[in-house]
DNA sequence: GTTTTTCATGAATCCTCGG
DNA sequence: TCCGAGGATTCATGAAAAA
């Protein structure tokens, strides 16, 4: 099946070429499609942002009687817990596949989805390092008063196996940004606001969920050296390309999305025009 | 074989007869069979805080050569995540049970269990509400430098299903307690240390992870009224239940370890001797 | 130009009751 | 199960508008 597929394909069949053709470039493709033709154990870090199955079921109107832009792109549909799963199983084990035995993961997602994701990274023989808790500044309110404040994500850390080692942890550098203490779990950020917010045509966010910058770079520092491969399965608007070109890791992203793919093609050309030319004072 | 075992208890067998004469008493039994014989649909909270599931491999030396005194009772030990996902499935289950249509569940746990946890909620009908992590105010360091100081643990809060009506959220009071604005997602509370904390005969923890009592009250004025059920399947020092009856709340309590249950029952008749006979000025 | 006010908005599983 | 009425409900931030 796998094999004939990749004959069929219409992109090149890298598996056997090594992956330095692909580097420094958002594809446009399937997530478990592209992983799969990348050869084994070629990849240092991945930073993986998958839908988080939201499972909206109603409208939400604000006290002031807006409504709120939910997420409810096509993206983020799944039919039930098991239809979600097995989405995640695919695209978590060509993860593993193609990560160094040196290298880890990092993941993301709400009560909605990160049980089902951390459950599903211990049983496909990951190993979890720490689970980081990112507290948002300026969540938004619960506005019906009958639940606390949604005011956090999760990620989850993991290395390949309990008997990986030689995973890479800058300690000294997370200490240093720290404030001299070690770094901890709780990770403090606000949300993706202001100038980064990338937006569309009509002024309105480009994507639904885009990250801080600053968080995926932390976890880029934390996680790898110069020079190291990073990876994104999820890549969105870019931002984990961007924080990895901005800290001198090579990266190779996926994206199933053509109007994102575009985006973030747009923003790593625009960063890249800035590091040639700095703003002029 | 459950019904054979009932016969063979010596405890009353108490399934038709309600719960009024297990009120306010830690039982010292096992969690499971304990609650089988309870009648469905008879709390209106339960609070557990079941083994971790630690997976301690090595002891662990701290940089001044004194061992770290961690979790390693035979509580604790579960042969695989198999057999901790049956053991939680079996408990889970049975909460799900005694726990009545308006209800709500709360579970705590590390990266080591609570994945499992949160998954298992979802897959046996609990709807999550919730999730909430504790952040520590002292967490233990990472010793060793080679990962992020774990500092938090995680909370779930849950209903008995996606359509279940009418669970209790004291709205006002969170929102008060929190300064006038919304209680969010993210506690801030240190370790039980000091004079809360049970000590032995030698003057050493008691208990390995006695939780620190005020949040565990917030928990009880958050997701019920005075006069409601709580229930703890582990109860372990008594915690739960001295935030229940210093509440106003009816409760009951399982703990399987006998030298637990009798602090435990120390811990409460205290409670009750100060109550009824205030503190001397 | 400067300060103040208004307004929009963010990964949201966001109600209860009676007919 | 669905529908409609009643009623209680929001925080931080940045941009735009107004003073």
């Amino acid at each position: 099946m796998l094999l004939a597929k990749r004959k069929n394909s219409a992109s090149v069949a890298h598996a056997d070429k090594g992956i330095d053709g692909l580097l420094g470039k958002v594809h446009q493709a399937d997530c478990v499609e592209f992983l799969s033709k990348l050869p084994e154990a070629c990849v240092d870090l991945i930073f993986a942002d998958p839908p988080y199955n939201l499972q909206l079921r109603h409208e939400l109107i604000r006290p002031n009687l807006t409504k709120v832009d939910a997420v409810n792109d096509r993206w983020d549909q799944f039919d039930g817990f098991e239809a979600y799963d097995e989405f995640c199983r695919a695209w978590l084990s060509e993860c593993r596949r193609v990560l160094k035995p040196t290298g880890t993961i990092w993941v993301i997602g709400t009560y909605h989805n990160i049980y089902r994701l951390g459950r599903l990274l211990q049983d496909l023989g990951f190993w979890i390092l720490n689970d980081v808790v990112w507290i948002k500044t300026n969540p938004m309110p619960n506005f019906r008063g009958v639940r606390f404040t949604n005011a956090h994500e999760t990620l989850l850390w993991a290395k390949k196996s309990e008997k990986a080692k030689g995973y890479t942890f800058n300690y000294a550098e997370m200490k240093a940004e720290n404030g001299g203490k070690q770094m901890r779990s709780d990770w403090t950020f606000s949300l993706c606001t202001g100038g980064e917010r990338l937006k569309n045509g009509d002024g309105r966010k480009l994507h639904p969920t885009q990250k801080p910058l600053e968080m995926v770079e932390r976890i880029v520092r934390a996680c790898s050296k110069p020079g190291d491969i990073v990876l994104d399965p999820f890549a969105g608007t870019g931002t984990t390309a961007v924080a990895a070109e901005k800290h001198g890791r090579r990266w190779l992203a996926v994206e199933q999305q053509p109007d994102y793919v575009a985006a973030a093609n747009d923003r790593l050309r625009q960063l890249r025009r800035q590091t040639e030319r700095p703003t002029v004072q």
